[in-house]
DNA sequence: TCCAATGTTCGAGTACCATCGAACCAACGA
DNA sequence: TCGTTGGTTCGATGGTACTCGAACATTGGA
């Protein structure tokens, strides 16, 4: 394998959430921007990559969604030149019942 | 205050859980060694320090320590030449209902 | 008074992480 | 075919976090 660089449309990363520790799972969720994100998708619903702004330089947003996706908080679509997002809810409330709910209930800033 | 340095009979820092935001009370529990001391005071009860004995020398132990005290997950009593620490168990459970219950439901190590 | 026990702080090393601009890729339309 | 759009990857930078040994402070006992 010696350079297969771009994934573009290779499988995306998207591990079971019990193969990720918890550890894993938790610094996702420790970040500002990544919590807005969260926010933002438990809406419900797929939203665009591009979507989500907040501040941040596209390649930076970028990075924080394959951390979401690789820590097993989303699924990712792919569609033409768009990837959709969403949160694993289900996955996420079946493994860690109460995390999801107490983690949106924190106070926006504080 | 030219020269405070050791904190021996100071005040500790203590702060309320709502005043610490919840990426840091987050990223306190993210970090395997002090999941490991959580998972410990959870059995409740007092521990001193010294308890703690998870592969990492007592400097380390006390920078862990300190770092979930300042989270607002730990409240210590200083006795004598130990300190007794315990989990804040009440206080968590009312800002961030089940969040604990969901961070100790997880398996030890994966 | 001296010493051992318990923790904390300091300084340094190392590693990791968030961030950005630039370069890039793939898909779509004109 | 060419440019635009949406997104990823690369490389570098600055900051932060974990770790340790050594030095220190405090307490309490011999």
């Amino acid at each position: 394998m010696s350079n297969m660089g771009y994934a573009g449309h290779m499988e995306l990363h998207e591990p079971e959430l019990r193969d990720v520790p918890i550890t894993a799972v938790l610094a996702a969720l420790a970040d500002d921007v990544r919590l807005q994100i969260v926010r933002a998708l438990a809406q419900g619903g797929e939203y665009a990559c591009g979507t989500f702004e907040f501040g941040v330089s596209k390649a930076t947003r970028s990075h924080h969604l394959k951390v979401l996706r690789e820590a097993g908080l989303t699924r990712t679509r792919v569609a033409g030149t768009s990837r959709y997002v969403r949160l694993r809810r289900e996955e996420l409330e079946r493994l860690y019942p109460g995390l999801l709910d107490a983690v949106l209930a924190a106070p926006a800033h504080a």
